[in-house]
DNA sequence: ACAAAAGTGTTATGCGTACACCCATGG
DNA sequence: CCATGGGTGTACGCATAACACTTTTGT
């Protein structure tokens, strides 16, 4: 076989391969200072019981993309999805699924503080796990240590790239507002690098990367309510540069110690 | 529809809608102080007589990486390949191929400097294009001027993300030496990061971030032999670490005016 | 002798790091 | 009045950028 480029001209479609086509996403959100991912329980094998990332099937007319929007409001239940979704790497091994061969576009998501999964649209199982609970491949900072889920297919590895992806996207881009309200602090800010990478930041520094990074972060008026009581002087409140780049320069150096990339693609 | 874990016992892989699947490849090169890439004519409708990234069809039973390697081997009829190769991102809008619904996973490679095309497996015209002389999409560096070759589906924009990913690799991995012959001189090696972001580097600098960096080079006893005469002292030979990390510390920031990176993914 | 490219050294600027200190609020 | 978290300032050290200089070869 040659390429595409070369099919004949009278040939019937299913003289090709024939793939089924998934969207999985990995679906992160930060809470309760910790890098949290959406994952649903299996009610049926293969890989009953164990837990799974949220996806579906692509439509034979539906972008992929679209087709990941769409999962990602049926998962979260919300509709003016407020984050970040881009795309992370296709999985196709023979055998990744036992039924048929299945080739999945996997997906990261970057979610605001959502609550409680909003179970999914039928009867499953769903919550949010602490990545750091997860045993993935090949990551620091995670417990190696057997005692996390089973995860079904391959999504052991595709979460571990996920996370590697969202760790390394917080380097030199501005998504990390995608995982905070449109209105928020600059500890908040703070708080979910440090809960993606495992790390602690200087605030001094912090402060003076992010409110010097042209494009990254504009001062509101307002100041911060504080809705449960809790000591402190209120912040104030910024707001995500809405056309901002889309690389920061510079970028903020993690520091030694913090959640391993492996190769960042 | 609601993901793979769902579907049920006793069904017929043919109820799911049924994707080609292919990979196209990104096979770029340093020659001639310029980023080349290598490009097919296309003999057959749609888009007989433009210009096309190498590629073909993953079979049912095949690995997509594996189909890459096949195609990557098929391509530049070179069987030991010595660059690398990885995944680039995964294209499937619909219409994109006017006959049928076609998911093309790309890849991009980078090779070594590499004999005139070894002309494919079989008729089809092959040649390495520069890449500056194509007219690719939100690139800065390229020449949008229009009179560039047609290039058939998404190819542009393909192309345009894997340079993108060419120029983001350079930085902070020392993937460099995958251009370059497995001997080669510290110049050799500052000619990649030029010809790949299109600026000059000061010598001096680049090669103590070279050698001061773990991991990537290490020396040879070797020195440079010069087949055609030209003056200038001979250079010191330099081999890639075998084993060194996958990322470099630090990174080597490319300067303003490099070309962009809309967003690494 | 000259050109061309490799190899070495020097200096100043700027940026990241670390840390100290003040402000505002709740209990 | 004390604890807590926000906000600001500063001194130090090192990495980088810019540039000058020496060495080795071919013509």
């Amino acid at each position: 076989m040659t390429t595409d480029a070369q099919a004949p001209e009278g040939y019937d479609p299913h003289d090709y391969p024939p793939f089924a086509v998934t969207v999985d996403l990995c679906i992160f959100t930060v809470r309760d200072g910790a890098l949290k991912v959406l994952l649903i329980e299996r009610a049926d094998d293969p890989y009953a019981g164990a837990w799974a990332l949220p996806g579906g099937f692509v439509d034979i007319d539906e972008d992929i993309a679209d087709a990941a929007w769409r999962e990602l409001a049926e998962e979260t239940g919300v509709e003016q999805f407020a984050g970040h979704l881009e795309q992370l790497g296709t999985y196709g091994k023979p055998g990744r699924d036992p039924r048929m061969r299945v080739v999945s576009v996997a997906h990261v998501a970057f979610a605001p503080n959502l609550p409680e999964p909003t179970a999914g649209s039928d009867a499953r199982n769903a919550r949010w796990w602490d990545v750091s609970d997860l045993d993935l491949p090949g990551l620091t900072g995670g417990n190696d240590d057997g005692d996390g889920p089973e995860l079904a297919f391959d999504h052991a590895r595709i979460l571990a790239d996920g996370v590697d992806r969202v760790a390394a996207k917080l380097e030199y881009t501005p998504l990390a507002t995608a995982f905070v309200a449109e209105q928020f602090t600059l500890g908040e800010l703070q708080h979910v690098y440090e809960a993606v990478w495992g790390t602690h930041l200087d605030r001094s520094n912090f402060r003076r990367w992010v409110k010097g990074t042209e494009g990254f972060v504009r001062p509101t008026t307002g100041t911060e309510r504080r809705l449960t009581g809790g000591a402190g002087r209120p912040a104030a409140l910024y707001t995500a540069v809405g056309d901002g780049p889309k690389t920061l320069t510079p970028p903020l150096m993690r520091p030694e110690g913090a959640r391993t990339v492996k190769g960042t693609p």
